[in-house]
DNA sequence: ACTTGTCTCCCCAATATTGGGGATTTATCG
DNA sequence: CGATAAATCCCCAATATTGGGGAGACAAGT
């Protein structure tokens, strides 16, 4: 039995959910609240395994409530519902520790198909959700491969350290050799990379994930 | 009719897959191969909707495949299959552009539903993947809020300057500001992140995302 | 044998940065 | 009205960085 909470300030909705949940078999449902202000309280009273959690509720938003019962019960499975699919959102939501985040959708089944995701350890996110983390995902770590550089192992070594914010004194420590060699070596990545300091040399580091 | 183009290497599931999709209703098999070299060939000549790929073949890699589709035919979906759920093949499918990416299962109709949400716009990712890539995403993003350090306005600007690669010099002058105000600033700047050097100061405004 | 690339180190001089003071103005808040 | 925070600017001196040379050792490839 997966033992659920459900979190909806929409009263038809929740009822709706709650009547659908109740009567399929392998779920139990053990409450249904319209204010997530006690979601902790409510967490900790019947150790559920998948909270289902609205994201836009009154006094609390989904997320904070979410990542209050994840401070306090990581255990616990949050799976965020809503209507809207917007960027930020869904971002905070995943980066508060969201296990699943389904659209409102009128077929219930895919509620219950979400619920069993998530308690299996899984993670289930409605298709334009996926595509939309997908997207951000690309946008982050694929970059513009542009003007490919290759540097040496020992330049790359070097570029490393800087990154740790280093000094040429540091990083001749690091990597045992002489101060006047490390000058060398910043002076070759810096021509190879088109940059004259440190920062900036740094900051091309890492948007090229050369390091 | 959604049109499919099949690259699956194991003979047995190649035909098997052929069969159920070439007999699912709104599902057009234009072909099903067990070598992805021709793939931007085929995809031309066929023109399909959805490329179903499987990631390890002889010859050329499906992300390798997919990576020279997408270039050609962006618009192709590419649903990506595979029996492994490695992270790094995750990450690089995901960054090659992949719509969907679902582990080979015996319910064929999981291969139906996946290939009609990318179909649609949406993405299809099987729960344990989703879940990685969640993982993924909060470990890119999440950062430790450990020490949360108010810069005022001012600071931050200079600071974002910074990350740009901007000497004092030039921040002055894009700020509209002298250069001893710039100075004045990065010295409290550097007081409050606990650095004591440009280089340093980027990499933690880059990770604490105060930029 | 010769070239090429990499790694190593040195000298010198011009700039840039860093860290320590201090000062003024403005605006906001209790 | 006094206190406080923010933003603006200045001086000075110690370091650090940058950019220009050059040079020897060593390995790999032609």
């Amino acid at each position: 039995m997966i033992r659920i909470l459900l979190f909806e300030d929409n009263k038809h909705l929740r009822e709706s959910l709650s009547l659908y949940l109740a009567n399929t078999d392998g779920l139990w449902l053990s409450g249904a609240y319209a204010d997530a202000t006690e979601a902790v309280k409510l967490v900790r009273k019947y150790q559920p395994d998948v909270v289902l959690m609205d994201i836009q509720m009154p006094h609390i938003s989904g997320i904070e409530a979410m990542r209050a019962i994840k401070k306090v019960n990581p255990e616990v499975k949050v799976l965020i519902q809503t209507v809207f699919e917007n960027d930020d959102k869904v971002f905070a939501a995943i980066c508060a520790g969201a296990n699943g985040y389904i659209l409102k959708t009128p077929r219930a089944e895919e509620y219950v198909n979400a619920i069993r995701d998530v308690y299996n350890g899984g993670s289930h996110l409605s298709p334009s959700i996926a595509a939309k983390v997908l997207a951000m995902f690309q946008s982050q770590f694929v970059m513009k491969e542009q003007t490919y550089v290759s540097l040496t192992p020992r330049e790359k070594e070097v570029l490393q350290c800087m990154v740790k914010g280093m000094s040429y004194k540091m990083i001749a420590d690091a990597c045992h050799i002489g101060f006047s060699t490390v000058h060398s070596h910043i002076k070759n990545i810096y021509e190879k990379l088109h940059v004259n300091s440190a920062p900036e040399a740094v900051v091309k580091a890492l948007e090229m994930r050369l390091v």
